[in-house]
RNA sequence: GCGCGGUUAGCUCAGUGGAAGAGCACUACCUUGACACGGUAGGGGUCACAGGUUCAAGCCCUGUAUCGCGCACCA
């Protein structure tokens, strides 16, 4: 059925945006999944969020857009094919194939694998326009993100610089700092003593420097001792050498403010090339940088001949050992600190110093401001202060990865002037007059430089995000004019993880400013992140993640969406559980069997519904859906969206079929043919836009509903004729329809008394051990005339046979009662009675009356109460309290006849 | 260390100052002509704790505890 109507929408064109339409636009860009990843439960909730949002527009009468796509996800990609082609056997190492062979490699992979998760957002009913669809590494993408490279370098924006950065071991590549997950970890603190030296070059004997370190293997590579220039203990150490064991070379002590005297023994380490604080430390005091941990993670030849080769891990062990043999050790503490590990790797951090290239970011303080000022909103309001927090410490951003799969820097370098391959910082702004210059050595450009064979181009290609922060204008067709980019930007609504607000949102609003001159969103919904039952993040190595589309096989689609967005709750976390989604399934068998039932009914039906034959639940039910119109599109509105799938449930299940359905069989099973038919036009008016309210959550059973049930029959093509999709959504009643049928406030109260009356009859059953299916003579005795129908409803629903309505009844002894404001309802049990039990169950009632009398007078008779609570709620609590006092007065009564 | 969340029924969560709610689970009964992926009735909560504001607090304020998440160069 799913796929059916998925193919029949896109055969219609249903999903294609146009922009030439006169309608209103509203557009949602998707946060483009990795081109080669799998569907996840994070998707599905992102995504089902977003069709919501996108088929309720439709309905509405907007011209949407939902733009869908891909990115090559640098890292990730490269390396799973690097991995597959090394477990083939085809290479060990990438450069065993060469940059272009390799990058036809992963071509190959994406053709093969990529777009399989767009597949299954189609199974999911994403209506994403599909003629659209883009891919970050598309040509007219790739010549967007060049240009925009181009521009702000030669803005003096982006620049060259050699730093020290977050280096990836594994990957080989340097990350920014948002890529850098800290994780706390038990770990050690190894203290380690360096002898003092005289004058003479000679170590001291019995003076040493004690420094406490977390990464002893570092010490290889020490160039320093520091101590705070105020710290009276070592003031006559500085300006004179210790002597670093292993090494075996003098090292200065040096003073910096930067050292805290409180933490350890006041002494530090130096290893400028190896942590950062040491390197800045190291700028100042101009001391040398010793490389001696290697870019693959593994020790250099500068830390010695013992060590060379050793994977950093190994190395430390190795380093501790040979500290201890030759007593250099002086303890080993056990120690909490913070590890940096690669988001993408999971490895621990290596600190790095390379060459790289980073970015100031543009347009910082109009993006600040626009979503300080609310003129981008944040749903929930609350990361609103975390993007602000960031935004005012801005770092610049390491932009180049040290990859082949992605965009490679439209740089290049002059070849006779770098020889021995290191290339000129280019740090230095270019002159901002625009094209490169003749005569220069760095050549940064759309095209290549006119004699390519004088140049060599930078091998490093750019962060993804580098190309993602511009996926809200760059998928229009920017920079170019044309009508898609003028309808459609900036887009309306962007539906995203808080987990990728510095890396994408924060930098997609700088890049919207810089480049649009206009933000690229209104609105921005977090989603919460999905948890297992036990609350763990889900994870492929942890296996605690559903396929979704097991699940789709399993329950269905809508399910799977209705059930996520049922208890997805506001911005918070959730926990997933196979059982939402059966809740979901539920749902959606409740739905057909309720609509199976109207198709079962014969007769006659009218089209339009006739307010003389209206019911008094008929009325109930007309006014229960006006609710639920209000309510969920108010919710919709404010983005509360599983509170408007709870109301959907609540509405449909709870009042619709666990009342009005069952009600209306009265009429149903009756004879009067009119009313009858008029039952079926107001059935028929309340499934119909039942279905049209569920259609943004359960876009696949209300179409087969819609359209199986005829309710497209009368209406024109482009407006719910040809699907359900177009069909207008819902809107509350209004005040002549309302007058029209007669619904008023006065029917709630009055289907709610009988309901309870109803609920209390069936609970006398309960009580007296009378089996649900069997009938059982009611008598009532109603305090005003009642209706034939309204007979045969209380017959009905109590399973009552017969059902004598006798205004004169008076009841035997002990005979089990209702007593309520429609009337009296009795279980004539001739015999049969269990006084005791009937005793009990009365009594128990009158002691809660009691209660919530005491309660209410407590508070009416307290005098500052009644003197400054306002009106309405003084009025609420009287009347209140006069409902308890008439219900305690009947009950007494029933308990009083039992005494008799 | 700073910041942001959470703490309400056995579980997952709603509840944005005026009678403690839903789904699931639980108990009992019921295969009755839409639905057992169902129906009916029921049991179950000192709203983390302590103060405060208010006529009125799950909700507002101040602390505390606890769990989680960010940010932060303490080796």
């Amino acid at each position: 059925m799913a796929s059916k109507w998925y193919q029949f929408w896109r055969d219609h064109g249903c999903f294609v945006a146009d922009p030439q339409s006169a309608k209103p636009p509203y557009s949602i860009v998707i946060p483009p999944p990795n081109v080669t990843g799998v569907l996840t439960l994070g998707h599905v909730l992102n995504n089902t969020l977003q069709d919501i949002l996108a088929r309720l527009a439709r309905m509405q009468g907007k011209e949407v857009l939902w733009l869908p796509g891909t990115d090559h996800a640098g890292i990730a990609t490269q390396s799973v094919v690097e991995r597959t082609l090394r477990k083939q056997g085809v290479i060990k190492h990438r450069d065993d194939l060469g940059r272009e062979k390799f990058l036809e490699q992963v071509w190959e992979w994406k053709e093969k694998h990529g777009g399989i998760i767009i597949q299954q957002l189609k199974k999911l009913g994403c209506s994403c326009d599909w003629t659209r669809e883009r891919f970050t590494l598309d040509p007219q993408y790739s010549d967007c993100v060049q240009r925009v490279f181009v521009d702000l370098y030669r803005k003096g924006l982006i620049y060259r610089g050699k730093r020290m950065v977050n280096w990836d071991p594994a990957a080989r590549t340097a990350l920014s700092d948002e890529e850098v997950i800290m994780t706390e970890e038990k770990g050690h603190l190894w203290h380690i003593q360096y002898p003092c030296l005289g004058d003479n070059g000679q170590p001291l004997p019995g003076q040493f420097v004690i420094v406490a370190t977390t990464r002893p293997e570092t010490m290889l590579g020490d160039e320093a001792i520091a101590v705070n220039p105020k710290d009276e203990r070592y003031q006559k150490l500085v300006g004179r050498q210790v002597w670093l064991p292993l090494r075996n070379k003098p090292i200065p002590v040096i003073a910096d403010e930067l050292v805290d005297p409180k933490f350890g023994t006041g002494c530090v380490k130096v290893t400028p090339a190896h942590d950062p604080a040491d390197y800045e430390m190291a700028l100042r005091h101009h001391l040398p940088f010793t490389v001696v941990i290697g870019p693959n993670g593994h020790m250099t030849n500068e830390g010695g001949a013992d060590f060379a080769g050793l994977d950093r891990m190994e190395a430390r062990q190795a380093v501790v050992e040979k500290l201890e043999a030759l007593h250099y050790l002086v303890k080993i503490e056990d120690y909490v600190h913070n590890v940096g590990y690669s988001e993408r790797s999971h490895v621990p951090i290596e600190p790095y110093l390379s060459e790289q290239w980073f970015l100031k970011y543009p347009s910082v303080e109009v993006s600040t401001q626009a979503v300080e000022k609310g003129d981008i909103k944040f749903h929930p309001e609350r990361w609103a202060k975390t993007y602000g927090h960031w935004m005012h410490q801005l770092k610049d951003w390491c932009i180049s990865r040290q990859l082949w799969w992605g965009h490679r820097i439209p740089v290049w370098y002059r070849k006779d002037k770098n020889g021995d391959g290191s290339h000129p910082d280019a740090r230095s702004p270019q002159t901002a007059s625009g094209s490169p210059q003749p005569g220069q050595d760095v050549w940064c450009d759309l095209l290549p430089p006119p004699d390519p064979e004088n140049w060599t181009q930078d091998t490093d290609v750019l962060d993804t995000w580098f190309s993602s922060w511009l996926w809200p204008f760059a998928t229009l067709g920017w920079p170019e004019p044309n009508p898609t980019l003028h309808k459609f930007y900036p887009t309306a609504d962007l539906v995203t993880g808080p987990d990728i607000i510095f890396f994408w949102v924060a930098r997609m609003i700088m890049a919207g400013y810089e480049y649009m001159g206009q933000k690229p969103f209104g609105n921005v919904y977090f989603t919460g992140i999905i948890r297992d039952k036990q609350g763990r993040k889900m994870s492929k190595s942890l296996g605690n993640s559903p396929d979704p589309l097991d699940l789709i096989a399993q329950f269905g689609a809508d399910a799977l969406r209705f059930g996520i967005m049922r208890s997805a709750p506001l911005g918070q976390d959730l926990l997933f559980d196979d059982q939402q989604v059966e809740l979901g399934r539920n749902f959606c068998n409740k739905l057909w069997n309720a609509c199976r039932f109207r198709q079962m009914q014969s007769g006659e039906t009218e089209d339009e519904i006739n307010p003389a034959l209206l019911t008094n639940d008929d009325k109930w039910i007309l006014l229960r859906l006006d609710a639920a119109i209000r309510e969920i599109t108010t919710a919709l509105a404010e983005y509360h969206f599983s509170e408007a799938a709870q109301v959907i449930y609540r509405f449909f299940w709870s009042e619709y079929c666990d009342w009005y359905i069952e009600s209306s069989k009265a009429t149903l099973n009756g004879a009067d043919a009119a009313q009858k038919a008029n039952t079926l036009a107001v059935i028929d008016f309340v499934l119909s836009h039942t279905l049209r309210l569920f259609h943004p959550f359960l876009p696949f059973i209300s179409e087969e509903l819609w359209q199986g049930m005829g309710f497209n029959q009368e209406l024109p093509e482009n407006q719910g004729g040809q699907t359900i999709m177009y069909a207008h959504w819902p809107k509350p009643f209004d005040e002549a329809f309302l007058t029209n049928y007669g619904l008023d406030a006065s029917v709630d109260r009055l289907i709610s008394e009988k309901h309870e009356l109803i609920g209390q009859g069936r609970n006398l059953r309960r009580e007296n051990s009378i089996a649900s299916n069997k009938k059982v003579k009611f008598i009532f005795k109603p305090v005003a005339a009642w209706a034939d129908r309204e007979a045969e409803v209380l017959k009905l629903l109590l399973n009552a046979e017969p059902l004598v309505i006798d205004a004169q009844f008076t009841p035997q002894k002990g005979t089990p009662t209702v007593r309520s404001p429609l009337g009296d309802l009795f279980l004539p049990l001739e015999g049969l009675i269990d006084v005791d039990a009937e005793k009990a169950r009365l009594t128990k009632e009158l002691a809660k009356t009691a209660t919530e009398i005491e309660r209410s007078e407590q508070r009416l008779n307290n005098p500052a109460f009644t003197q400054k609570a306002p009106p309405a709620v003084l009025e609420d609590h009287r009347k209140r309290l006069a409902e308890w006092q008439e219900k305690q007065q009947r009950v007494q009564a029933a308990l009083e006849a039992l005494n008799r």
